[in-house]
DNA sequence: TTGTAAGCGTTATCAA
DNA sequence: TTGATAACGCTTACAA
């Protein structure tokens, strides 16, 4: 069933078919309304392929997102309990605005080609990147192409060759010093911090909000309490482990973790050194991912709404399509202290 | 850049330039790689809708995940453990054979008629099923308009008018079979199930299996032993109260809840009533969900290689599409026992 | 082995 | 307000 077959049917040209599909206004409300019942009753449906050749963008937007890059272990993205939720979100809200949604997940720098072909042949109309490095070049290069991009999780950019995409964040300065605020407020001041990746914007944007909040305070050797992990269960673990093993050992009360993933590795280590949480040692998380709840402790930690996030970044990614903005716009989506079992009071 | 930018570019015309593309055996060595260095020098990628409007399928596969329904809360489905690995492992495997794939969830009847319109558009050339209810008619009436489809978790079915798509299982029955008996092979017999959705393949099947470990050894009043959940946490809270508040209670050992997200729901009751597990009752799970190995205790569970049946799925269905086969294909991919700290020797 | 030309289903331009 | 027609970029007979 073609429009020219609707347009035998409904009496009419092919053009008007094409006018009353796209709500154009210049057609008589009565052509409309036949056109619109013929079209109804034979189930026409316009062929997408045709219509995207002819001119219109496609109502495909394309999801794309960061691998976690772990030795040999494959496919370790769809471990990463904190991206998913992102994703069903993404494709339900596109839904909702009448787009469908292509996902992609990037293994290195070389999937970007294929990002690039997905938007070289017409097939995406826009795209959201998920959990990318801070400030990619090749991210920059679609944009520059003219292609409309959103990504979350990124710092606003100081390069001025780069300017017409969306950036969406949380809060996570505001999380970060709230985290830290929380454990102050329950008496602690010796409070270690276990930083995320520092090339993501998360990443180094949590560890000044846990630095904003320290300088409130009067610490000593604050190096020390400072350590280095990527995001990962198993660097969270190694991290904790290096806190506990050196000299500061017997000061630290209390640990904000960059993510909650971090936490929880954090948390194996302190059980497996018979160090009691949160009696011995308070630790906050980040992210407030679905295990949080399940390990036990269960784990205070700081949460932006997922569906918020999703949503600005799709809705004002599909806005800047539909009516060819080209401008930067920067969103930080608020973050909520979300208290539990395992921080108490000193 | 278009293809016929390429023709000059090579000095030849631009159907030379399409046989290049297709891999098409009548071209001359030499004018193939003349043709392919210009193509590769200048980043040329057909146009998308312009192939599918000549007649070549799209390379797009569509994965269809239906979402859980639980009263008001939505998105519920981002909160599912156990799809998205699947997806993931959907995507990253249709990536390797050069396919893209376009998520959708589907909320209630009516979100058929997008997947429709996504086929009859031309957009998909396949797409693959996940959590649907078994023997949807929408689903059947896709497959019968010639659609290419798989589906995960589904029974054989039996209408001989259908009878062109792909079916891939884990083996619940013999996965299922395997808990029971470990809880028997430990010194239990008063074990109880606890149902999942018998609208699903899976939910029966495990069922099935629970049936016949317990058929080798004598048990009597068998009905009271097995409860109906719905795969959701609440479910197996539920069923886990109501075994053990009736006059069972005392009897029972052991629970197999046919899947993890249930057996942690019931965990949660158990330790609401301060019955220790697995000293007073040991309990197996199903699906291995990552949650699985972060409760405490850990959850002994059932296994299916995850990436073996989203690459089988996807692996069939692609092959489908290329090479237009038109037959049932039904696998079952085996399912393997792993042991933690939630099951113990009576 | 290659080129010419028609055709895929839509939208956009122009004229009526 | 409508219809005829060209155009979108590709593939594919058919002819050479």
């Amino acid at each position: 069933m073609y429009s020219k077959d609707i347009a035998k049917l409904a009496g009419v040209s092919r053009s008007t078919v094409s006018r009353v599909v796209n709500n154009y206004s210049n057609v008589e409300e009565e052509t409309r309304k036949k056109v619109n019942s013929i079209i109804k009753k034979y189930g026409y449906v316009p062929h997408g392929p045709a219509r995207a050749l002819a001119g219109k963008f496609s109502n495909i937007i394309g999801i794309f997102i960061a691998n976690i890059k772990l030795g040999n272990e494959k496919f370790r993205v769809y471990q990463n309990v904190y991206i998913s939720p992102f994703e069903a979100a993404i494709i339900d809200y596109a839904d909702k605005l009448g787009y469908n949604v292509l996902a992609l997940i990037i293994n290195n720098d070389s999937d970007f080609n294929k990002i690039k072909k997905l938007f070289d042949s017409k097939i995406l109309s826009g795209g959201i990147f998920l959990g990318a490095n801070n400030n990619s070049r090749e991210i920059f290069d679609l944009i520059k192409s003219g292609y409309k991009i959103a990504i979350i999780d990124q710092e606003k950019n100081q390069n001025r060759t780069v300017h017409n995409y969306i950036i969406v964040n949380s809060d996570n300065f505001g999380g970060a010093y709230k985290a830290t605020r929380h454990l102050i407020d329950y008496g602690h001041t010796e409070i270690a911090h276990i930083c995320g990746d520092m090339n993501k914007y998360s990443g180094f944007k949590r560890f000044e909000g846990y630095l904003k909040a320290m300088s409130e305070i009067k610490l000593k050797n604050k190096k020390d309490y400072i350590t280095y992990g990527d995001f990962t269960e198993e660097g969270g673990f190694n991290c904790a482990n290096q806190l506990l093993r050196n000299k500061v050992k017997n000061r630290i009360t209390a640990i904000f973790s960059s993510n909650d993933t971090m936490a929880i590795g954090a948390m194996k280590a302190l059980k497996k050194m018979k160090i009691r949480i949160p009696e011995d040692i308070s630790i906050v998380g980040y992210d407030d991912i679905r295990i949080a709840s399940y390990v036990s402790p269960t784990l205070t930690t700081v949460r932006s709404s997922i569906m918020e996030m999703a949503s600005v970044a799709t809705k004002n990614l599909i806005n800047s399509i539909e009516n060819k903005i080209n401008a930067l716009e920067y969103f930080i989506i608020p973050a909520e202290l979300v208290i539990r079992e395992s921080t108490t009071k000193k």
